[in-house]
DNA sequence: ATATGCTTGAAACGATCGTTTGACTGGGAG
DNA sequence: CTCCCAGTCAAACGATCGTTTCAAGCATAT
């Protein structure tokens, strides 16, 4: 069973460097030093190999989203994002830890639009959406559904581009190195986000 | 020279579609209806054609950004704001009504880390970059500079993933079909990300 | 010891890739 | 009319791709 492990955390390292089409079955099976017909006998194909790489990142990030949502002590805005965003900034340095490219790959997965990975987001982050879509609600009465969904949806956004690690020319990095202070920024941000004054729009 | 437009065209459909490395120049000539040879007799290679077909994109909008900030009669927060996003709606639709899918694929490529995109990036967002840096610190008096540079990068991030267009499961969608809907609820939410508190770092 | 089933190995499958070659075309310049 | 050159074309280049085949290896159960 050792092949199969091998195989994964070999395809983690070259999809992250060299993106999924970049990297061909023999790369990765030279970088592990097993066999190419090992792949499809372990994992059926190359997509799957993805799909499972994928779930072995995401799990433990949503576990811990849950954990921490039903943990909390309080039922303000400030507690459910943080129970949103810590697992992310614990998966982001655990991950670019183990390849700096990582959390980049992920990120870029999240926005593809094949049919996989419409399949591996909607296993995955089905009861995520669910329990936090009525956490959010509860901690911000008055604000309509749409609305919610909207600034989440910003949320997300800020989350993914941060995963993203895009250095635009002039600008900061998004992180700083202290999961501390990242997570007190973004709750600034976030909160803010989530309870900005409902904007009367304008009839020109 | 009608060679040339037809297959920036032809390449920008199947680009959007199936991506750049999913899309062979045989699929692209064929869509076309020229000679596979044509792509590096005008292009010299494929990577020459995605940057060609990429600034055909993004410089008018960034040019209308740099108008819409020349052109601005206040000085407010909002004004930068209405200028930094207006081009990018005006771009979404347009994108949009040419390819469904042509925004998505802008939005990924904003994110990749291939040298051919640090060019590409580099030289089109230079001025604009450096123009908006100094107009939000005048609009933004007493954040400094580091902390402007974090939350306009809140601000890219979820105009790129407006871009992305990601369908969530269950979540709404972040466009509304109407442009001044959208520009009215995007000023309210980034507004509040550039004027938020600061925030006091918790010393653990 | 013999048989069984999971795992690996080398090699080849057919297909597709980006790029290049060299001949052929047309129309404008001398 | 002749020359010339940008433009187009069919065809082939060498390389690489994901996948499959089938024999060989191995440990375990009988």
């Amino acid at each position: 069973m050792a092949t199969r492990d091998r195989i994964i955390e070999a395809a983690e390292v070259l999809f992250a460097v060299n993106g999924y089409d970049g990297t061909s079955l023999r790369d990765i099976t030279e970088q592990a030093g097993v066999n190419v017909a090992a792949v499809n006998y372990h994992f059926g194909s190359k997509e799957n190999l993805l799909a499972d790489l994928l779930d072995r990142i995401i799990t433990p990030i949503n576990e811990e989203r849950l954990e921490l949502l039903a943990a909390r002590a309080d039922d303000d805005i400030d507690s459910v994002l943080r129970a949103f965003l810590l697992p992310d900034l614990h998966a982001l340095e655990k991950l670019a830890g183990r390849n700096p490219d990582l959390p980049r790959f992920v990120s870029r997965m999240y926005s593809e639009n094949s049919p996989l990975m419409h399949r591996v987001i909607g296993a995955q982050f089905a009861e995520v959406g669910q329990r936090f879509g009525t956490a959010f609600a509860a901690s911000l009465p008055g604000h309509d559904e749409t609305e919610i969904s909207f600034r989440l949806s910003c949320v997300v956004a800020i989350v993914v581009y941060l995963f993203a690690g895009v250095q635009a020319p002039g600008m900061a990095q998004l992180t700083t190195g202290s999961t501390e202070q990242d997570l007190a920024r973004l709750l600034s941000v976030t909160r803010s986000i989530m309870t900005a004054a409902i904007e009367e729009v304008a009839t020109v």
